[in-house]
DNA sequence: CAAAGTACTTTCCCCACTGGAAAGTACATG
DNA sequence: CATGTACTTTCCAGTGGGGAAAGTACTTTG
């Protein structure tokens, strides 16, 4: 029941989340989204890519260099287990951290 | 759409939950259910209690001195929001992250 | 009565981690 | 060539967590 320290981090909670809500997020859009600063985002996406929860692909917007995050299956089952978990810690006192 | 780190450590987690589900209860069943050392317990269990979240009450079984927690009210306020945090976080956003 | 045990609390110490700033990289544009 | 974009990496504190060990305040035991 413990709680993987890759994803518990707020930071990284936050970037999962929305990976998990998409198929991919632009770099932008997660920095803006969480209102982080560039080195920061860099540095917890490469933790997960190194964690092997997120694929991070590089490629081009014109002539505009962009990258793209999302997560690995590895990445999915691992946030979906840290839900679980979070839910069984919780859970004793009644709330829920999913709807339904 | 902050996650109160007061109560985001694993440790304190987990103590805020066990308390939330109960009245009240023993160190020695919090320290045990958690499996922590009796110092890891007392120095979360203080920091909780600075924050407003836990009340600590001694008392005595028989001649034996014995310490039981409990969740304030606004411990509890606080552990629900943290919950509902958690869930406007985890729950699939439904916002398009694919930009045009 | 001294030694040992209970039930924690506090101190000590170290390591891991986090975030921002700043510098660096690579390529494109004016 | 200087500037700008889009990151990445380095540098640099500050925080915080955990265990071990020592401390506190009694109580029990030999």
């Amino acid at each position: 029941m413990e709680l993987d320290p890759v994803i518990h981090a707020p930071t990284r909670l936050q970037i999962v989340s929305v990976l998990a809500a998409a198929e991919e997020a632009e770099f932008g859009f997660v920095r803006d989204t969480l209102g982080v600063s560039d080195s920061v985002l860099s540095k917890h996406a490469s933790a997960l890519e190194t964690a092997g929860y997120v694929r991070i692909r590089k490629g081009y917007v014109g002539k505009r260099p962009r990258t793209w995050f999302s997560l690995t299956e590895q990445g999915r089952s691992a946030f979906a287990e840290y839900v679980r978990n979070l839910q069984k810690i919780v859970s004793p006192s009644g709330l829920t951290v999913l709807p339904g």
